[in-house]
DNA sequence: GTGGTCTAGACCACG
DNA sequence: GTGGTCTAGACCACA
């Protein structure tokens, strides 16, 4: 796995190690990093994104007290063994379960059809594929 | 409007002045509050909620900042007379977009397909219908 | 709760942090911080003891996350609502055990009878008394 | 001596080759290890425990540095001919006293009585015989 | 080479 | 007043 795995928005109101984190959690519950990958080195994801090597480090450990991730003394972090490789498709439609309610909440407040938004986020999933 | 129309969550990681702040524009947009409709005083609004007025206050003042609210003198405040009853769909979609593409970056992350998302979301927004 | 409570050995292997960590947990577990209490601020704490107000800010920003406090927003910290007060002795005991397996391998290996041992520490337990 | 006597937990917080330094000083001091006898192999010990020769030949280094091995050309490291074979009950006690120390403080953070205490590390200190 | 800890200091957000 | 975030840089520990 590469540094440009993981996206970092500074401008962002959600601090960079928590985005850091964030990530992690979905990349893993997803698949996309397996029980046993190796992870960019601290410095190589600070350079990449030209953040402090601490936010990084801050980051990596909170993930790893979370049980996402191990540290290999000497050679650096992978996923945790214990991690499935991936999770069934519902665990991680509930991991997105607080910004759904969060939308919905917004939409009705907004007295938004759901037509509409539906439409615009069928458009928004396709993109990425 | 009386108090209960506003949602507060203490816990979430949203300062509470910005989420008053957020949910005032958009029940603006929305037509739920129209101009010239008076909103609870800071006093009613803090005391409801229980949370710190002076929290209520800064939410008040930045939406008057922005345009959203009124001062009425002796009245307190008031949905600002320049605010049209309600905007157009397409601009108040406008404002769930930003959560749309997080949403959307999350999904993919997460490797989810577009249909379970869909499906969940849409008994969501049915659901406050 | 006043800064003394906590004590901090710059000296030791153990990070500071983690040491502050370690003694909450404890300090919880046996209730002399109950659910509710407040803790000394992080300037105070780092004022005391002489170190850095980091170092006891991420202590307390990992036993948020740990679920052992709360954050007031504006006011502080507290032990978090969902602490019940005080843990049952055997509770409280199990938080010994990796220390206690520790010792007595340790011992094992010098060869010590149990019966000096014992006696040494029923003389450390019986002076903090 | 086979690399069996050496216990080795990667895992620990404490780093691998401070566990074998620490083990070696107490098996000394204890007598099961007398001046002459023959330590495996750093080969022999890291293909045991499956963990990196540098380590092992790093505690083995400082261990020499100590003066509890010496090493003899063409046949490895010994046990140094300097070490009395088995120290006096009470210096071996001796080197308990640090972990004795932190036992007793954390009971007290834990709010334990004695007794319950001591009655599991009795029944610790018996198992092993 | 890897990650970890701590410091000093700036700046922000919240109440 | 409270805690939070980030930076820059030093130094350590481990393999």
């Amino acid at each position: 796995m590469d540094a440009s795995l993981l996206t970092v928005q500074p401008a962002s109101a959600e601090p960079i190690y928590r985005q850091i984190v964030a990530q992690l959690r979905r990349l893993i519950a997803g698949g996309q990093l397996a029980a046993g990958d190796a992870l960019p080195s601290v410095r190589e994801v600070a350079g990449f994104h030209a953040i402090n090597p601490m936010t990084v480090s801050r980051a990596y450990g909170l993930a790893e007290a979370e049980g996402l991730l191990e540290r290999q003394r000497g050679k650096g972090m992978v996923v945790a063994s214990t991690r499935k490789s991936s999770q069934t498709e519902s665990r991680r439609l509930a991991l997105l379960e607080p910004q759904l309610l969060d939308l919905a909440r917004q939409a009705r407040e907004l007295e938004l059809p759901a037509e509409p938004v539906l439409r615009r986020l069928t458009k928004l999933l396709g993109d990425g594929t």
